[in-house]
RNA sequence: GGUCCCGUGGUGAAGUUGGAGUUCACGCCGCCCUGUCAAGGCGGAGGUCGCGGGUUCAAGUCCCGUCGGGACCGCCA
């Protein structure tokens, strides 16, 4: 399909000029960016548009401006022998004999627009937002975004997904993420809340029989801004009905498949998948970063019968090995990087970090060295694989800090940036139902939303042992970054009682909190499960930025403040008075 | 709620032990310049050193507070 560009102020786009157009009068339409003045009546000027520049030759005496808005009519030329320019596509041809029309001035711009602006203060960005758009990276980024959201429709309709629109306006729900309140002009004191997502919508039409839904949807949560985080952010959000983990991953998987093609031009391999389990014990963390290995080595049986104290007792010793081929500087860490290390492992959680750096035949060079016996230190070079300039940390405490330590520390240490490396996709699977006991309530903390169906085969010790259950549940991860998770749902009204119950959520409360989700269980509700996952984080990822502002056209800052705009504002006391709210005096400090 | 980093002409930076708003690059304005493409040359304008207080004979610099921005922890079922 091509797309007609030209308009009634345009025959064609600046950064569509080549070679075959010589000979062509065509009008063009831009922005003036760089003037380079040689004389009396020769001057260059760059005329960009959203497709690229192309080099202009004016009379010198031609009065327009970077930034001005202007109108050229030329007649499209090769460029003298010897000025080609290499470097921009349209670089072997130039607009000469232009006749140009001022459609625009403009006040010269606080920013080059030329550059990348990595180096410009972001409140400034932000604050000329529709300035900073004009660069090429930001036109690139925001069109990526486009071609993957594009991509991602395509595929979900082709696999027969139905794409459903669900409310923005909807009741509180009072578990998860802080909400956003809207208060209510016909019902003074009540509110509505904008949706974190739209979980219950969606599940809501599995029961009304719509078999495979999707929406790529806003979703609000009122928690803290982060470099992947914003306020309001986008989900492909899909469910799906008579499906098992299987078939929602597959479905998943083809649509991330398409949209990364969509935005590389390559197709990845298919998406490899890994335990929960396995996650945490190799990588220490539920989304591992697999550009790079230092993976966890366990050494828990090497000193089953140690005399160091710090090693008898501890149910679970790992190590991570950081070597000097891969990681020079790291490995060579002095004292006090190694004191820094030893900190940061403290307040993560662990009660210490043993470092050995390995020298010459396995010669370890540590403070703990001489309360290892010979075969231990023998079984640590063994077993970590370390060769000489190796630097060796171990962290011996309970399983789970013991791997989420060194998971961090090995992040700290080993993990590329963003924009380097292969894009390596992984499915974690068969995360546990539940985290973790809550020390004030002595309730098991649920790890995703209360309505993941338990693992079938671990149903049965939901009560007795609620920490052993599996969840169908899975997450999707690039590159260290979570892109979104999903899961089998419990369609048995029972099965949800038993596992509110659990939570600490009694029917009565259940019926209460959510009653309108829960009452069309009783209606029929087909087995179902879904997915969502994060469109800004997928596109940051596959643009290279590290950050999902480069990829948002208008975001928010780190306290949720729009430069540009100045919202969050204050209102008029007549809005208030019209919504039944009353402010309080601001809190004295 | 917490930890850390940053704030100096339009933009980005330097500013030492406290000594005159000092410096550099880009941009801007003017002049010169006929093949540049980050053009080049010459000249010029442009400042509440985020804000408030304190120490001092003297503060961009030291101290306290505050505002704004960023990274992270908490939080994000």
């Amino acid at each position: 399909m091509s797309i007609k560009n030209s308009t009634a102020l345009r025959t064609h786009l600046c950064g569509d000029m080549r070679s075959a157009n010589i000979g062509e009068v065509v009008t063009l339409c831009g922005w003036v960016g760089r003037r380079r003045e040689h004389g009396e009546h020769l001057a260059f000027l760059d005329l960009r548009d959203f497709s690229g520049i192309v080099q202009c030759v004016v009379d010198n005496s031609v009065d327009v401006r970077s930034e001005w808005v202007i109108r050229v009519t030329g007649k499209v030329q090769p460029r003298p022998e010897g000025t080609v320019n290499s470097n921009i596509p349209t670089g072997e041809v130039e607009l000469a004999e232009c006749k140009i029309e001022v459609l625009n001035s403009a006040e010269p711009p606080p920013f080059p627009i030329d550059q990348r602006g990595d180096d410009v203060d972001e409140n400034v960005r932000l604050k000329y937002r529709y300035l900073d758009m004009r660069r090429e990276r930001m036109q690139k980024n925001i069109r990526l975004r486009a071609a993957i959201n594009s991509a991602i429709r395509k595929s979900m309709e082709s696999q027969g997904f139905t794409e459903v629109e669900t409310p923005l306006l909807m009741p509180s729900t009072p578990e998860g993420a802080r909400e956003f309140l809207v208060p209510s002009r016909n019902e003074p004191g009540s509110f509505y809340a904008l949706p974190q997502s739209p979980q219950l919508w969606k599940q809501l039409l599995m029961v009304a029989g719509m078999d495979r839904y999707y929406q790529i949807a806003k979703c609000l949560r009122d928690e803290d801004l982060r470099a992947d985080r914003q306020y309001e952010f986008m989900q492909l959000d899909a469910e799906m009905s008579f499906v098992n983990k299987d078939d929602v991953i597959a479905m998943i998987s083809t649509a991330v498949i398409a949209a990364a093609k969509a935005a590389t031009g390559s197709e990845p391999p298919p998406i490899e998948r890994m335990t929960w389990h396995d996650a945490m014990n190799f990588y220490g963390i539920d989304k591992p970063d697999l550009r790079f290995a230092m993976k966890l080595v366990e050494l828990t049986s090497v000193f089953a019968a140690t005399d160091f104290k710090a090693f008898a007792t501890a149910e679970s010793i790992k190590a991570i090995c950081v070597a000097q081929a891969q990681y020079p500087e790291q490995a060579a860490s002095g004292r006090n990087k190694l004191d820094a290390l030893t900190d940061r492992a403290k307040k993560l959680g662990a009660k210490g970090l043993v470092w050995l750096k390995v020298g010459e035949a396995g010669a370890l060079d540590s403070p703990v060295a001489k309360f290892l016996s010979a075969t231990e230190q023998v079984e640590i070079v063994k077993q970590t694989g370390a060769v000489a300039g190796d630097l060796v940390l171990i962290v011996a405490d309970s399983w789970s800090i013991t791997c989420s330590v060194l998971g961090q520390l090995r992040n700290d240490l080993g993990r590329p940036p963003v924009h380097q490396g292969p894009y390596r996709y992984v499915w974690v699977v068969d995360f546990p139902m539940f985290v973790g006991i809550n020390p004030t309530t002595k309730l098991p903390q649920p790890g995703h939303h209360p309505f993941c169906h338990p693992h079938p085969e671990d149903i049965d010790r939901l009560e007795s042992d609620p920490l052993s259950v599996r969840a169908l549940a899975y997450d999707l991860v690039l590159n260290g970054w979570e892109l979104g998770s999903g899961s089998i749902r419990i369609h048995e009204p029972e099965l949800q009682r038993r596992v509110f119950r659990q939570l600490g959520i009694s029917d009565e409360d259940a019926d209460h909190r959510f009653g309108f989700f829960l009452q069309p269980f009783k209606y029929g509700a087909p087995p179902h499960g879904g997915f969502a996952f994060g469109i800004d984080r997928l596109t940051a990822i596959l643009a290279g930025e590290d950050n999902i502002r480069e990829v948002i056209a208008f975001p928010k800052t780190q306290s949720g403040s729009d430069p540009m705009t100045n919202a969050p504002t204050n209102v008029e006391s007549a809005q208030l008075t019209e919504l039944g709210i009353r402010l309080l005096p601001p809190p004295i400090k």
